[in-house]
DNA sequence: ACCTGATTAAAACAAACGTTTGAATAATTT
DNA sequence: AAATTATTCAAACGTTTGTTTTAATCAGGT
């Protein structure tokens, strides 16, 4: 290869753009000029658009479904091993964690996660179908654990109660630095860590709610 | 007027396209093909497509701002005649309700309140900066009797609460009949009225948990 | 019936889109 | 060193985009 990493580049300024600007509102023009590569290597290396918004996804959804995988079957051993439900707080920190923290590895995670976060706002668009089909089922995984930790909950109601929860989650996913909306004497710039216990703590709240 | 209702037509084929696949994934033609109007149509009533947009956001956003307001009205008037600070869920439900309830008058305020859920969602795009522009300073006066209902809670803590609290909000918004995920025992379609107290019940509880 | 202004209609505009082509260049293999 | 494969490049493909233009059609006032 000439140019070792003309793959990599696409996939670099993609994400970023996608991002930014969602996918129908990015061109292939603008992708392969930032990535500072020749407009037909797009279709040359991923075959068409849809694939690469395909192979941006995958590149990081992968470890990351793989990470979280591991997190609730450590969940699920410790829950055993105490004959004890699984713990609420950290069935959804399993989600939660390893996702967020990703946003502080490097530039292009914070846009993917931005991207993720798109796609979960958009039933029918075409992040979200690519983005469906690489979660498999974890999803529902994730629910019939929080099912399992949170017995006392009907069914259909922690259903619903999740949905609010996926909604706050991806609400923060897609937030960066820049907030449309600050009001007098509150700041933008917490660290992520903190962050994550103010969703945890507003989360288990809500789903663990009287009714 | 030979067609007295073009504008409306536009309108509602404009509010009900937008909702579904998005400003930037519709175009004239479509509009213009599913109201049965010709396409000069759209840049003569309205002058330009991000015109349109801003109209059909306005058609619906004014009158049920000004609602929202005049219950926001009534919240603190009962506070200060009682001198004690608004009630949380009350005020909560000032911004809720009227926007849920809206989706059962009639087909198109169904896909305008998707239209809108969907502006939330999207920080940078076209949709955002409309609506934004026409909210006003609503979002402030909101989150600032938030504030005060809630005064043991940081404003910095609450900031962040209701961030999380918008999150579940736009995303009950944006979902309609036909969830992506749907697990097995789990019915979608719920009256609205008990389903806007599940999303005050969760989102009280997460605004008022335990630090 | 005639005129005036508002609205509709069909057609064309330039620009941008995703994709394909075929030749040129680089890398690897024989 | 020659042959072969992989990659890059500039150019063009046919569509589709938002917008504009010009003529035809409609309404209501005199």
């Amino acid at each position: 290869m000439s140019q070792p990493d003309t793959k990599q580049r696409i996939l670099n300024a993609a994400e970023e753009l996608f991002a930014v600007h969602s996918f129908h509102a990015t061109s292939l023009r603008a992708i392969t000029q930032q990535a500072g590569v020749n407009l037909a290597s797009v279709n040359y290396h991923f075959g068409s658009k849809d694939a690469l918004l395909d192979a941006v996804i995958k590149r990081r959804l992968e470890p990351l479904n793989a990470r979280r995988s591991e997190l609730l079957d450590e969940v699920e051993r410790m829950a055993e091993a105490s004959s004890q439900p699984p713990e609420i707080r950290a069935v959804w920190r399993a989600f939660v964690e390893p996702t967020l923290l990703l946003r502080k590895t490097d530039a292009g995670a914070e846009y993917f996660i931005t991207l993720v976060g798109r796609a979960l706002a958009e039933p029918h668009g075409a992040e979200m179908s690519i983005f469906l089909k690489q979660m498999g089922s974890l999803m529902f995984r994730f629910f019939e654990m929080s099912c399992s930790a949170l017995p006392s909950i009907p069914r259909q109601l922690l259903f619903w109660r999740m949905h609010f929860a996926i909604g706050s989650f991806s609400h923060l996913m897609r937030s960066n630095e820049q907030s449309p909306l600050l009001p007098e004497g509150v700041s933008n710039t917490v660290d992520m860590e903190s962050l994550i216990e103010m969703l945890l703590d507003y989360t288990v709240a809500g789903l663990e709610a009287p009714q």
